[in-house]
DNA sequence: AACTCCCTCAACCGCGATCAG
DNA sequence: TCTGATCGCGGTTGAGGGAGT
């Protein structure tokens, strides 16, 4: 038995909205305010459109203070330091961003920061170690352990990408980015002591490497946030997803480590690609 | 000018999570 | 506790427009 739809297709207007229907929308919203049930909303006001596609098209159009395109190099930062650590969770990402959509910033990824960052071939050294890796690593897509979702292929290369000495965004020598890649305030996410970081949310730098400096309350204000109540809040979230104190959040920890494992079977199988554990 | 290709982004779809009765 | 309804998220699609030929 197929999942019920959420609303009757047949009488549903689909495609680009037209400006008649958004003014409906908005005048409702900010007057009367969701009402806490979309599938209702549309009926009320006469829109022949799905809920869904209603409470779509608030949050990524009609809302307050969105934000369109004109991405900065800040912004590009805290996309690309948080995809990294943890993956396509757009909205969480999102939330560091105001005013900009979990949809955009999907998009912006997608279309032009992906290609941005791992279109980079500054290093023809570097490149072909980049090329050799998927080649090995695809070589062994035939084998179902060492099977890698092609996302956390991406995140991997990436951080290779980014560990490039000319290239702006890399970790090591961008202090700017530190405070980025630790979104969570004055607990440092990477804490080379604690044996329970093994498999913290962020690839385990070489014992060689500077431990990140603990957030200046002028770097975290830096992070972002029009609100102190809304960074608090934000980054209780974060706190939660990547820290745990919950079920859910032991969930979310899962995940992370899942990450954290599939991250070491990489760089495992980079060192072996390159000799280094030779 | 006409055509094709490629890119962007708004919107859709399906699914897991959560809520309410 | 169960079940159906709804929400929210991430992946995908396709229309529209710009660039190239």
């Amino acid at each position: 038995m197929g999942r019920a739809p959420c609303c009757d297709k047949a009488n549903v207007k689909k495609g680009p909205w037209s400006p008649e229907e958004d003014a409906k929308l908005k005048a409702y919203i900010e007057e009367n305010g969701t009402g806490g049930n979309w599938i209702a909303l549309p009926q009320k006001i006469g829109l022949k459109r799905c809920g869904k596609s209603c409470r779509l098209r608030w949050l990524n159009y009609l809302r307050p203070n969105i934000k369109h395109g004109g991405f900065s190099e800040e912004e590009d930062q805290i996309i690309c330091s948080l995809y990294i650590s943890i993956g396509s969770r757009w909205s969480i990402i999102a939330a560091q961003l105001p005013g900009r959509t979990d949809n955009d910033i999907k998009n912006y990824w997608n279309t032009r920061l992906k290609k941005k960052l791992l279109g980079r071939r500054k290093d023809p050294s570097q490149s072909r170690r980049s090329f050799s890796l998927n080649q090995e690593l695809s070589s062994h897509a035939d084998k179902p352990s060492q099977t890698l979702s092609s996302t956390a292929l991406e995140r991997m290369q990436l951080h290779l990408q980014l560990q490039g000495l000319n290239n702006p965004f890399s970790f090591y020598n961008n202090p700017a980015l530190w405070p980025k890649f630790n979104p969570l305030g004055s607990q440092p996410v990477y804490n080379p002591t604690s044996e329970q970081n093994e498999q913290s949310l962020i690839p385990s730098m070489p014992s060689d490497e500077p431990s990140y400096p603990p957030l200046s309350a002028g770097t975290q204000e830096d992070f972002s946030c029009e609100s102190s109540s809304n960074f608090n809040s934000l980054n209780d979230e974060l706190q939660n997803l990547i820290y745990g104190n919950n079920g859910i959040a032991e969930l979310e920890k899962e995940n992370v480590n899942w990450f954290g494992n599939e991250f070491d079977s990489l760089m495992l199988q980079e060192n072996h690609v390159l000799g280094y554990d030779m």
